[in-house]
DNA sequence: CTGAAAGCGCTTACAG
DNA sequence: CTGAAAGCGCTTACAG
C-alpha cells in the first residue's frame, strides 16, 4: 500500500524533520502542510505530502497534543464490560467519541473501590479529555471527591450518587417502573407481585423499588415481599437467588418486574427449571438488550436503549452543559415478547 | 482527598517545574525523586512528594512517553464489542494490559474495511504500543500491508487469516470440533448432524466445516447439508436461518454444532419456539461464554476461554515471540449442560 | 508563501 | 546528592 522508501525507512519512525530535510523546505511548512493550512500553496501541499507518504511518515499525535494541549481519549470506567448493557453502551459512546476523534479506553473495575481509584488517577496522568463512570458499589464521598480533584470532566452513568454534583446520564428510573407496572398491572391484572434483583442500596434500585411500591399500593395489590430481594447486577446472581426461593417453596408472585434483563434472564431461567410459565409468573426486564429477544420465553422489557444511553455521555463530555446535576436520558420504551404472557 | 492548596490550584495544571520552584530545587531532583530513584536522598523525596501532593499536581504521563518513547495503551479492534464473546476477552485483555500498566483502548468496525483502516492509522499516529485485531469480514492482503507497514506489533484474533505472518491467538479449531463431535456421536450416538453458522469463508468456520466433515465421514454418519449454513456472528441472523429452515419444513438433524454460543442461542430459540427438544435436535455451541448457562435448555458448549484468549492476546503484545506465525491457544474443554441432551 | 525559534512537560546524560 | 542543558516531535506566533 503505502509504498514506502525502504532505505528512508529502516531508520525508524520519520518525522516531520525527516520530510522538511529530504525536500529541502522547513518544518514549519511540513506542518502546515499536512494540516492542510491553506496558507501553504496547493503545490507545496501536494509535495510535501507525496514525500511524507513516500518517506512512510506517520503523523505523531501525543507530540502534537502536547503542545497544543488538546486531549484525544475518554476513560469508560465500568465494573464489568462483560455485561452486556455496559457493552451496548460501550458501543455507543464509542461511535459518539470517533465522531470527535477521540479514544475511548475501557477500564474495569470489578466493582473494587480501590481498581476504581487507580484507573481514574492513571486517566489524569494521561491527561484523558474526561470519563464516563459507572461507579463501582460502595464508590462514595471520598471518592468524589478524588475524582472532582483530577479537574477530569466526568459524567457518571447508571448509578446516581446522591448530591454528587456530575453531569449524570441514566434512565428515567420512575418512568421504567411505570411502564412495567402499567402493562403488569393493567393489562394483565396481576395481584400479586414483586420487585426483584438489583443491588441493595444503590441509588437506581432505591428509587425504582419505592416508585414500585407506591404504584403497588396506588393499585391496591399486594406486594409479596419474600421475592423483592436484592441480588448482584448479574444473571447468575439473579439465578441462584430465584431458584433458592422457589426451591423452599416460596410461591413466586403473578408478576415480577426484574431490575435489569440479565437479572430477569437468571429468573426465567429458575422458572423454567421449576416449570412455571409466564402466565403463572409474569416477569418483565429492564434495560432492553439485544439479547432479550432471545431468551424462552421472550423477554419483555422496558428499553432505556443502552447505545443511545453512552452516546449521550459522550457527546456530555465533549460538548459540556455549563451546569452540573443534569440528568438526561430517553424516554423508555416498552418491548413486548411473551414473558409476561403476551403472546402465549 | 489530596488536600490541594487552592492558590497554587487555580493556575491550571501544575507541572514539575512547578513543585520545583515551589521548593527551590531543580527539576531534575523532583523528577528523579517522583519515580522514587534511589539516587535522590530520602528527606529530598519526602519533601517533593508532599509538595506535589499539596499543589495537586499530576504527573503527565504522555510528555515523558514523548521523551522516552515508550508507549502506554494497546487497541483492540473488533468488529462487535457488545458481542459476549468480544466483551469476555476483552476483559482479559484488559486484565494482562493493566498489569504492564497498559490502557487498552476499545474501537468498534462493525464489520466495516473502511473503518477498520481508519482506526489503525489512527492508532499508529497514537504511537500504540500495538493492537489486537479481530478483522472485519472481508481483510485481505491489502488491508494487512496497511497493517505491517504502520510497523505496530499486532495479534490476530479469532479469525485467522491465510498466510498473514501475523503472529495469531484463537481456539484450536479442530480440537474443538473433535470435542463436540466425540460428545455428540459417541455419547449421543446421532445420525443425522450439521454444522451450523459462522462466516461463509472465513478461515475459522472453513477449517471447523472441513474437520466436521470428516469425522463425520469418519463415523460414517450423514450430514444434513441443508443445516450445512453460514449466518452472520450473532444471535439474530442464527435465528432467522433456523426458524426459516423449520418453517420452511426442513427436519432438523439429530444433532447440530453451532460455530459459536451466540449462534446456537439463536438456534436454541428457534427450535423452542417450534417445540422440538434437545432428544429430537441436540445442540452443541463454541466459546463458553458466560451466558451459555442460562439459556433454557442450558447449551452444552465446548469453552475456549475468552477471557484467557484475550490475556493471551496480550501477553504476546507485551512481550513478544520472537517468531510470527505462532499459534497459540488453551485447551478447549466440554461443559456439559442440557442442549445436547444429557440430564434432561 | 516560507523559515527560525520558542515552548509543551517531561527524562537523562553530564557536570559539579 | 543536586543542577543546567539538551531533546522527544510537534505547533504557532513572529519575521521576512
Amino acid at each position: 500500500m503505502t509504498d514506502a522508501d525502504p532505505t528512508a525507512r529502516e531508520g525508524a519512525a520519520q518525522t516531520m524533520q525527516d520530510v522538511a530535510s529530504s525536500l529541502g523546505v522547513s518544518v514549519s511548512t511540513v506542518s502546515l502542510a499536512l494540516r492542510g493550512n491553506p496558507v501553504v500553496s496547493e503545490a507545496t501541499r501536494a509535495r510535501v505530502q507525496a514525500e511524507a507518504l513516500r518517506l512512510g511518515y506517520v503523523y505523531n499525535r501525543s507530540a502534537a497534543n502536547l503542545r497544543t494541549k488538546r486531549r484525544h481519549l475518554v476513560g469508560f470506567v465500568v465494573p464489568d464490560v462483560a455485561n452486556p448493557f455496559v457493552a451496548e453502551s460501550a458501543l455507543g459512546l464509542q461511535a459518539a467519541m470517533s465522531e470527535g476523534s477521540q479514544f475511548v479506553v475501557l477500564a474495569n473495575t470489578h466493582e473494587d473501590l480501590a481498581v476504581q481509584t487507580g484507573i481514574i488517577r492513571e486517566l489524569a496522568e494521561e491527561r484523558a479529555a474526561g470519563l464516563v463512570l459507572i461507579p463501582a458499589i460502595g464508590t462514595g464521598p471520598d471518592e468524589l471527591d478524588a475524582l472532582r480533584a483530577t479537574q477530569m470532566p466526568a459524567v457518571i452513568m447508571n448509578r446516581h450518587l446522591p448530591g454528587d454534583r456530575f453531569p449524570y446520564v441514566g434512565a428515567d428510573d420512575e418512568a421504567v417502573v411505570d411502564i412495567a407496572c402499567d402493562h403488569l398491572f393493567g393489562v394483565h391484572a396481576s395481584r400479586t407481585v414483586a420487585y426483584f434483583g438489583g443491588i441493595d442500596d444503590a441509588v437506581p434500585h432505591v428509587l425504582r423499588r419505592a416508585r414500585f411500591s407506591s404504584n403497588v399500593r396506588a393499585a391496591g395489590l399486594v406486594e409479596a415481599m419474600e421475592w423483592g430481594v436484592p441480588t448482584r447486577p448479574n444473571s447468575d446472581s439473579a439465578y441462584e437467588v430465584a431458584s433458592r426461593l422457589i426451591a423452599e417453596g416460596t410461591r413466586p408472585p403473578e408478576a415480577v418486574v426484574c431490575h435489569s434483563d440479565m437479572i430477569a434472564i437468571g429468573v426465567l431461567k429458575a422458572l423454567n427449571d421449576a416449570g412455571i410459565p409466564p402466565a403463572e409468573c409474569r416477569v418483565v426486564g429492564i434495560d432492553g438488550i439485544r439479547l432479550a429477544s432471545m431468551t424462552t420465553p421472550g423477554l419483555t422489557t422496558v428499553s432505556v436503549h443502552a447505545p443511545s444511553l453512552g452516546r449521550l455521555a459522550g457527546e456530555l463530555l465533549l460538548h459540556g452543559t455549563g451546569d452540573d446535576e443534569t440528568v438526561r436520558s430517553l424516554v423508555p420504551q416498552l418491548v413486548v415478547r411473551e414473558s409476561c404472557g403476551c403472546r402465549t
